[in-house]
DNA sequence: CCTCACACGTGATGC
DNA sequence: TGCATCACGTGTGAG
């Protein structure tokens, strides 16, 4: 492509140095090269009509283009293109620390019920201390549960747990986690969010059936 | 603007016709007719150099425009704009997607600490109940310090406290974090990323800054 | 009056 | 060969 510029700007010199050299009948004489014959005095130029389209679909597009960016310096054709380009920057630009901070967001979130703990550990951990994972739940009123779960610490396992019981209508309360020796311990209080009642040994298998999963 | 290019049309016609009556010497017509004076041979239009700026300006900027543009269907002029306007379609796109997810993870995250209580109700039951905010710091051995934090409970308050450790080069181990009552009551061991040791006071005088300021 | 930006028609060129 | 694209020089209107 740029050779082929460089080959349009060549000619174009070419064709440039010939004009002055030649003077005002340059015209003729490129006319007269080749082309259209001598003769014909209806207009000629095969190509009009299509040229036509091509600059109208250009500035369709061209419009297109700037009805896009938000921010617009000028009308001009060029400052269009420009603004676009600095557009396009500013969302690439955008999206990668969007991104990035996702990314960084998605770490902390696991850090804080993990602590950067290595998991691999975890089992080992919880193994030499001798701990078992346990589920246990237990009525406080008719509409509360108290839950202690104890079970290998796992990247993420809190946050799923509670999404989880999310999802079938428990919320959490008086939550208490704690993160030590390869394992979470946790405790809280359980409730159903439209003050539903929930029943003891059906929650406990619902816990143990999502701690399998997570 | 479409006038006028039916006036371009008619002029174009007019000097057509004036062509296709003169001949070959159509085009020495047009420059006698006005414009440039009569006897000069040598070539004239003085924009010529402006609009061949106006040009490469365009062209180059075009260019870049392409460069940053990855995906390319054609090197076309038109095309190049049309993959441009996709192409900001698409990142557009992607912002939008990545910030939603990013709150929406965001909305998460703070319901880990949080388990969905209203934190209005938090100062008033912290004054129901007499709780004092309090900060305690104590070194466990030459690396470790053993801190206790409670604080009223606000919305994302742990994470951004764990956050801001963090970029302190601080982390936690053996998290304890318990919500009840309006605060919440965090102990936990933290040492140095990279080993530094841990001043007791200095660790103290940073833990109350962070909380004064989330 | 002059500068700027534009659309136009046209020959040349690659496929 | 024709078809599509290009750069070019130019006239013209707006500021």
């Amino acid at each position: 492509m740029e050779y082929e510029d460089e080959d349009w700007l060549c000619v174009d010199m070419e064709e440039f140095s010939l004009a002055t050299e030649n003077g005002s009948n340059r015209r003729q004489r490129m006319g007269r090269k080749r082309n259209y014959d001598d003769e014909n005095r209806e207009y000629k130029s095969k190509n009009l009509e299509t040229e036509r389209r091509r600059r109208e679909k250009l500035s369709s597009r061209l419009l297109m283009l700037r009805s896009l960016v938000p921010i617009i310096t000028n009308m001009n054709k060029a400052t269009i293109i420009e603004d676009a380009i600095t557009y396009i920057k500013k969302l690439q630009d955008k999206v990668q620390s969007l991104s990035q901070e996702l990314h960084q967001m998605e770490a902390t979130s696991e850090e804080i019920v993990e602590t950067k703990v290595d998991e691999i550990d975890a089992a080992e951990d919880m193994k030499k201390w001798g701990i078992e994972p346990e589920v246990k739940v237990e009525q406080i009123d008719e509409n509360k549960l108290w839950i202690k779960i104890i079970i290998e610490k796992k990247r993420g396992r809190f946050r799923k747990l509670i999404e989880a019981l999310n999802n079938f209508g428990i919320e959490f309360i008086d939550t208490n986690l704690t993160t030590t020796k390869g394992t979470f311990l946790i405790t809280s209080c359980i409730q159903g969010k439209d003050g539903d009642r929930l029943a003891v040994h059906q929650t406990k298998n619902l816990l143990q059936d999502i701690i399998n999963d997570i």
